[in-house]
Formats: C-alpha cells, structure tokens, sequence
DNA sequence: CTGTTAGCGCATTCAT
DNA sequence: ATGAATGCGCTAACAG
C-alpha cells in the first residue's frame, strides 16, 4: 500500500493536520515544518489517495463526455474528434481529466436501468458532463432534471433548456446557406447528401430552403455517412447527376466527399465543369486536400469543443456563470470545386 | 445530498451491512429484507458512491489509456482511433470506464513533476493503463517500473518487458512485406512515405530491406502525416516519380493515400499505369473508398485495441495471467493500384 | 442470516 | 500556527 499522510506526518514530526495543509494550501504552516513536510512527502513520492481526497470534498475532478452517437463507437467522424480535441485540450489545461462514457449498448432493455451518464453523475464519478447528439426522448427528460438541480451541463448542439448551458453552430441555418451559395451561382437541381445523424433537421431545411429559393430542385439522399458503400455513391451519381440532370452535390460531411470525387473520377464527370461540390470541413483546410480543391462551409468543431469545456470549468468552478451560450459561426470557404452556371 | 447506505438501511428496517451485502451479492440475505432494501433504493434512487466503495475497496473501475502522440492530440490517424474503438468495447463490456490522460505539454519542463499517467496510478484513478506509442525513454523506465510491481499495464507495440503485457503487429516486418510485394511486381525504384511515428523504425526497415532485396531503391520521405500538404506531395511526386523514376509509392497510412492520389490526378500520372501506390489500412476496407481502389495492408488496428484491454481486465481481475502477448497478422489485399511491371 | 464495528485517506472544524 | 477529533460512504471481518 503506498503512503499515506500519516505516513508522511509522522516521518516530518507533525500532524495529519499540517500535511494536508500544506497539501491544500488551506493555511499558513512554519516554514521548517513545511520543509520536513516537503521532505517526508518526497521520500514516500506521496500523491494523495483521490478516494479519500474525494470522499472528504465530494468531487473527482474528472469530467464525463458522452456522445451517443450512432452505431458504432464516437469514434466516427471529423466533427466528434475536433470536439473532442478541443475539449481535451482545455480540460487539461484546467486540471480535469476526461472519462468516455459509451452506452452500454441496450440500457433500454436493462430493467430499470438508467443511461450511464447518470450512474456517474450519481456516484459523483464526474463533476461535470458534456453531452451532443442526444436524441432519446428519455434520455433528455434526464439531462433537463439535472440541469434543473444545477448540475454542470453542457450540451453540444441547439439550445434546448433554458438554464442549461451550450454551444452550437446553427446546423439547419448553415445547411440551408450552403444550398442558397449554390443557387445563387446558378444552380437549380442539387443533389444532397446528408448524414444520418441529422435525419431530424433534413425536413426543417427543406421547407426553409424551399421558402427562399422557389425553383430550386433538391435530392436529398440521407444516410451519407463515413462508410457509405461507393457502389452507392455511383448508382446516386447515375441517377442524380446523369439521368436527373443535377448539376451541384451539397454534402454534410468531408468524409464523403472523397467518395463523391472518386465515383465522378470513375463516371468521367469532370469537377467542377460538370458537377460541382460543396461540402461541411469540421478541420480547417481540410478540404484542400483534395483535387479538384473542395469549397466548404468551415465549422470550428474544435473551438465549440473548446468553449464547452470552457464554460463547463467555469460551471463547476463557480465563477460567474452568466455565460450560458456560445454560438459558433460557419464560414464559407471557396476553393474550386464549384462552378458558376453561366 | 443524495441518499447514503444508511438512508437505505433505515428505510428498509435493516442495517448497512444487510444493504451492502445486497449491493455486493456478497452473502445470502433473507428474501424479505432484500425486498425492503431494493424498495428503499428504488425510492432513494440509490446509487452507490465510488468514493466510499473506492476508499473501502481501493478501486475505481476506471482504466486510463494514454497515447502520447504527435503534436496536437490522440484524436489524429485512423490507426489511433480504431485501437480507442476497440478498447472501449471491451471495457464497457466489462464495466471498465475508459479515462483519456493526456499529457500537459510540458510536463517535463515543470518541476520535479512526473508523467501523467503515474499520477494517476498513483492517485488510484485508475485500476489498469494502456499504452501506445511511448517513446520518452524517461517514461519508458516509469512504465517499466510499474509492471516490476505487477500494476496491470498493457503497451500496444513491440514487446519491450519480461513480464510487462503487450499487443502487437510486427510494423517493421510488415512494413518490409510491403516492400517486397512491390518487389515482386518488379518495382526496383519506390517512394516511401513514413509517418513520424515510425522515425524510430526506419532504419531498421531499410536495412532489412536492404538485405533480401539487393537491387531495391528506396526514396524514404518522413514526417508524411494527415496532414502532410498537398504542396509537398506534388512536389515530392515530380522529384521523385517524374524525375527519378520511382514507379511505386508505398505508404504507411491511408490518410496519406489521399493526397497522393490527387496529386497524381493534378500531374496526369495514371493510377497504377504509371506509378502503383500501396497503403496500410487500420480499418477495413477503407482502401476501397478510392478510385482506383488502393491496395492495401491490413492492420486490425480495432482488434488490437480489444486485445489489448482483455488482457488488461485479465490481469485485473486476477484471473490466469499466463497470456502477456499477443500478436497480431497482417493482411494483404490486393485491389486496384497496383500494378506489375512487365 | 444479520448487526456491530473498525478501518480506508483525507479535509476541516474546533480547541489550544 | 498546530494538533485532536470528527465525518465523508462503504466494505469486510467479526460476533452473534
């Protein structure tokens, strides 16, 4: 068993009391015995044991990140890892360390089980919770609760409690700004692919789009997601771009502009002469990797990442708390995979 | 305050022992109290807190996973991403939390501090720790000073202690197959790109290389990570494949493939007529997503992860431990891009 | 089968 | 400025 304070405490001559004293800073404490203290500590290479430390201050200083997101694991695509470097970044720099929460699969079926984001929260495993693509009805009766009893929340995404804190970038605004950059460079029939995480939002953005550009011909096609199968790609190509005329792909994710760009390669559709492309960047510049250069619409997935940790630290550190809401702004970024219809 | 085993215990007419056992299955207990006691939960919405059990048990079910990688953060290749995947199906399956420790920048400028990781070991944050990537050598005797003390550790990478456990998959013997599968498609003149992280392997590789392929050239170029620029490839592509007439480029990531293959369109080098590219794939099927499909090595990135933390929930729980490696294979697959010399 | 009790390691209040 | 004492929530050994 590796040493306590009483260890320490009785190795420099003093009392518990002292050690943890000085462990906090919590008082003044005699230079000489805080030196035997420092001495003592330093021979045993003491750290204080978090249980008992926890137990006495009820808190961990970890915070929990759970991103349900779809099949898999959250470790898909672009957007979640920019948010999750972001929030790794200033959560260490703040002295918080970060704890994955995945599902458990089917908490559904359990009896009586509830999500695992509330076990810890419960069993004060994590003093604070950064949450996004939440779906379940149930799940986010749960968060409202704990955002009620002031529990230190913040969920990536639209704003959806009023005293709960989040960050988010307008999702359905920038989808429904990146079909009107198209339109207004002349193009009426535009394929578009969208993941199905924001199945949800594809109906409001339609209606939307629809309402400002009345002769605009969208296709949508959901379920455009890391591994959408290229056999796919090329059948919606065929059918979109050749036989329905598309002259425009919008898509919500880089991830599957590769795969657009490939098909076009193998359909001999030349970008941007005869389609062009528009996508979603989570990563600054990741767009220009490609050839032809892929114009997008910037989302600083890393910055909303970071400003959640930010205002999540600022929660449970009690400092002001009046900043509940921070949205991020998207930003077009024009390369050359779109051409203007003459 | 939420409610303790005493709130339980009092509810139910019983005393805490009773509760803690039926929290524990630790013993039988009469069907009619443990009725009483699981109302009183319900009621309470009981949860057990982990600093008590923690301080009692001295542990956290929590496992840290520590991948000291490149600059920015582990958030960055596939291959790190699919080992996260699979590790945390695992753990979940098994109750485990996975904490992500990431290093302060600079922990070795600050004073007398050490690595993250032990910390936390020491703080008992956490029951068991996964490694990957460590090259610091000062961490180096850290870690292997922990697995003398038989603290559950796994490293993922070349075996590297007696008694320390470890997953793997051989990079530089695979590695040198790629070469030789070019080889024997008659290739004698090959770009090679290298990811940082293999800087330490390079020469090793060569040299094996070297030995059963006399008449093989090698143009290494390092530092060829996600983010390589574009720039740099066309560049690197007309000294190399243009000028000095490499026609094979092999890479160790697929993220790289990427921008290769667009540079290749840009400069009108046909894919594989004029130069054949070979990749490593840590996720199945991702060459694939390409046109022409990129052949491929195949590293079950995700299943060393999930090796990885069954070996480690092994050892934690104390059952045989007589496992302490495993090896993972490689695999070959052959698509489209590569092509054999005449 | 069940209750009592002694820690587990630390922070903190209360005396001094 | 410092030590003694108490409590945080739970487990496990012990006694019945």
């Amino acid at each position: 068993m590796a040493a306590s304070i009483y260890d320490v405490a009785k190795r420099a001559g003093v009392s518990i009391s002292t050690v943890s004293r000085i462990l906090n800073n919590s008082a003044n404490v005699n230079e000489k015995k805080a030196e035997a203290v420092r001495e003592a500590m330093e021979y045993y290479q003491f750290v204080p044991n978090q249980f008992g430390r926890g137990l006495a201050k009820q808190q961990s200083e970890m915070v929990g990140v759970y991103f349900p997101y779809q099949p898999d694991s959250m470790f898909e695509n672009a957007y979640t890892l920019e948010l999750l470097k972001g929030i790794e970044k200033v959560l260490s720099a703040c002295g918080y360390s970060m704890v994955l929460i995945g599902e458990n699969l089917d908490y559904k079926s359990r009896k009586a089980s509830e999500p695992k984001f509330l076990e810890f929260i419960r069993q004060k495993k994590i003093d604070g919770l950064i949450l996004s693509g939440v779906s379940d009805e149930d799940q986010l009766k749960r968060i409202w609760q704990c955002m009620d009893e002031d529990y230190p929340i913040v969920y990536v995404g639209r704003k959806f409690h009023e005293r709960g804190m989040n960050v988010y970038a307008q999702l359905e605004t920038y989808m429904v700004e990146m079909l009107q950059v198209l339109y207004e460079k002349g193009h009426r029939r535009i394929l578009f692919y969208t993941s199905s995480l924001h199945r949800i939002y594809l109906d409001s953005i339609l209606k939307r789009a629809k309402e400002t550009m009345g002769d605009l011909n969208i296709f949508p096609v959901e379920g455009a997601d890391q591994d959408y199968p290229r056999e796919m790609v090329l059948a919606d190509l065929k059918e979109y771009v050749v036989k329905k005329g598309c002259t425009a792909i919008c898509t919500s994710l880089m991830g599957t502009a590769q795969g657009i760009l490939n098909s076009c390669t193998e359909l001999k559709l030349s970008v941007p002469d005869q389609v062009s492309i528009l996508a979603v960047e989570h990563r600054l510049g990741a767009g220009r990797l490609f050839y032809p250069q892929i114009s997008a619409f910037y989302v600083p997935a890393q910055d909303m990442g970071q400003g959640a940790a930010e205002l999540l630290v600022r929660h449970m550190e009690k400092r002001e708390l009046k900043e509940t809401s921070r949205e991020y702004i998207t930003k077009f970024i024009e390369r050359e995979s779109i051409r203007a219809m003459v």
